[in-house]
DNA sequence: TGTGTTGTCGTAAACGTTTACGGAAAAACG
DNA sequence: CGTTTTTCCGTAAACGTTTACGACAACACA
């Protein structure tokens, strides 16, 4: 059925060791017969067999990514994700890599899922997303000795693995900042409740912020949920509960973000009039609510591209002649100031 | 590093032969040499090579989705593929599988990638999604033979391919009769500009029920956009401008109902109360929107199990002991009343 | 005891590549 | 013209599996 590697040599008269070196341009090779390789190639429609490859080269030209669902939550986060993805995408295809992502059905924290594509060997290396300060993927990953890089930071492994985060701290702090200087001392802040590594960024900032202001950190205007809208649904109340009603709230999520707005409005409060509302990874949900959410926005593709080609300095196959490098990266997100405070 | 069979072999002093049988779980291998086999297996933490194992057996063992980005969209829907996904993962877990999605950047429809992972033989069978009424994915799949199904249904390829379809027509329809017994004769429809079938299902169902109820059908009210936010609200003032104003609209995606509704709060017409607002597939962004939007809601993950259900029963490797079977289903879309209407 | 059957295992080929090695011919050099 | 170098290509092994085949022992049966 499909033609291999025999066929064309067959077809050409010359041996499988010339037609394999012809492919993969190497030097010892007449540049006529390379040319008649590689019509041949076009013509009998070859192309490589990826399980022979991989067998003989010990690598499987792909990189894999873990979509990491949360415990009880069929949200994985996708809106954010799916740019960055093209991001990784397109720089791994520069490099003749595959991306592929691996899902798992919620509930395992993919601990398992991720064994799987190690041990069987699936993939060259492994991106993971949603670091948690102790993160037990990470644990495991790097006592295996199997590269990876990670979309966030973590207290795991040390600084042996490539990362790049974003500055959630400073969105926070800056989020903070803004509100204040609007007038607002009564902030509340609605975050997962994960062990999520972004959100205790978040909550240092916004807390370091209100003591550099002379506000005291009120916990009762701190609040945790799922990660999703039921949770921002959930929680929000709680918050607008406290004694001395907040003016303004940072979500530190998107969808919390809508649910907590759609509890903002049973309660009869309108973001914008009534209350600020602020939140801390923009995506178009949040342009085009009503009102339109202030947000801070991250450069997603470029984050993907960026973390590609981290990876790829840290592997020794891919590396540049100074060797494999070992790169941390923390990137700023940009304030898109609009209708919601 | 990783233990091969030799490995396990030498350690057992017994063949790699043997090993693999027992470990594959074939008859003629003692009880108890299979157990010392097993035991050992856990012991040296083995698991076979894929590489390996697709070489020899001519099969990869897993089974790809292409996520279809849309010419000029950084959408890929995600929040309407997740779930299914999960339920997809799950059905091919219970059969060895693994599910991997592949992923482009926008622009190509996908064709080259899917090319590459068809002749690579990168998976057994591929997943595909948001077909078009002539899908030129398809006719490339059946041409060259590689088994597929779909999600959607298309003219394209015939019913030679197993596919899992929503009944799109019957919702428009749907929506349309319960909006012309609260009253409305004058009802927009607004769905993708692109050549999905869904979107043409949709269309027919809207433009049959409208004809039932003696309504005739204006084009002034029906409108094409992008498939995403900045679609909805771009498109939305068109049909709300008609000469006679509808009095509710019907959005055939809920990114574009995101969007649309955006167009409509800067118009100061609120849905639920100005107008009434329908969309054809529910999210979770419908439910927590405000007011919550009256959506048609599909069983994701279950249909996501039978596709993949229907997709192995297809193979001649999967399939029982009948043989293969195409099988060609098609699910209805639940109403969830909300408050938009 | 001879023959057939059954249970268990080893041998070796095969899947489609890549690549180290060596050899023959051509080219360069003295 | 002889020697060395270069250019090009074929040979064969290797990657980690699975599996057809045959071998051998144990056992059953006549």
């Amino acid at each position: 059925m499909a033609s291999s590697i025999h066929d064309l040599a067959r077809h050409l008269n010359i041996s499988i060791g010339t037609v394999s070196r012809a492919l993969n341009g190497r030097a010892d090779v007449n540049a006529d017969t390379r040319q008649r390789v590689l019509d041949a190639a076009k013509k009998l429609n070859y192309s490589p067999n990826q399980s022979g490859r991989s067998l003989r080269q010990g690598a499987t030209h792909s990189i894999a990514f873990m979509l990491q669902p949360h415990p009880g939550d069929q949200q994985y986060g996708e809106p954010f994700f799916i740019p960055f993805l093209i991001g990784v995408q397109g720089r791994l295809a520069e490099s003749g890599l595959d991306l592929t992502v691996v899902m798992g059905a919620p509930g395992d924290y993919q601990q398992e899922r991720l064994r799987r594509v190690v041990e069987t060997r699936r993939a060259d290396a492994v991106l993971l997303a949603w670091t948690r300060r102790q993160d037990e993927r990470i644990d495991y990953l790097t006592q295996v000795g199997f590269p990876f890089a990670t979309l966030g930071r973590s207290r795991s492994g040390g600084k042996t693995y490539p990362s790049l985060d974003l500055d959630f701290e400073q969105a926070g702090s800056d989020a903070v900042d803004r509100l204040v200087a609007r007038g607002h001392r009564r902030i509340a802040a609605i975050r997962p409740s994960l062990n999520l590594n972004f959100s205790h960024l978040f909550l240092d900032g916004y807390r370091k912020a209100l003591k550099r202001h002379g506000i005291e950190v009120d916990p009762a205007l701190i609040a945790d949920g799922f990660i999703n809208e039921a949770g921002g649904y959930q929680v929000t109340p709680r918050v607008m509960l406290a004694k001395d009603r907040p003016t303004a709230i940072i979500f530190n999520n998107d969808a919390m973000a809508l649910g907590g707005c759609k509890a903002l409005a049973e309660m009869g409060i309108r973001p914008g009039h009534d209350i600020a509302v602020t939140v801390i990874v923009d995506t178009p949900l949040c342009r085009y609510f009503s009102p339109a959410l202030t947000a801070f926005r991250p450069a997603l593709e470029p984050m993907g591209r960026r973390l590609a080609e981290m990876l790829l300095a840290s592997l020794p196959a891919f590396a540049g002649p100074e060797g494999p490098r070992i790169i941390h990266e923390v990137w700023p997100l940009e304030l898109v100031a609009r209708d919601s405070d």
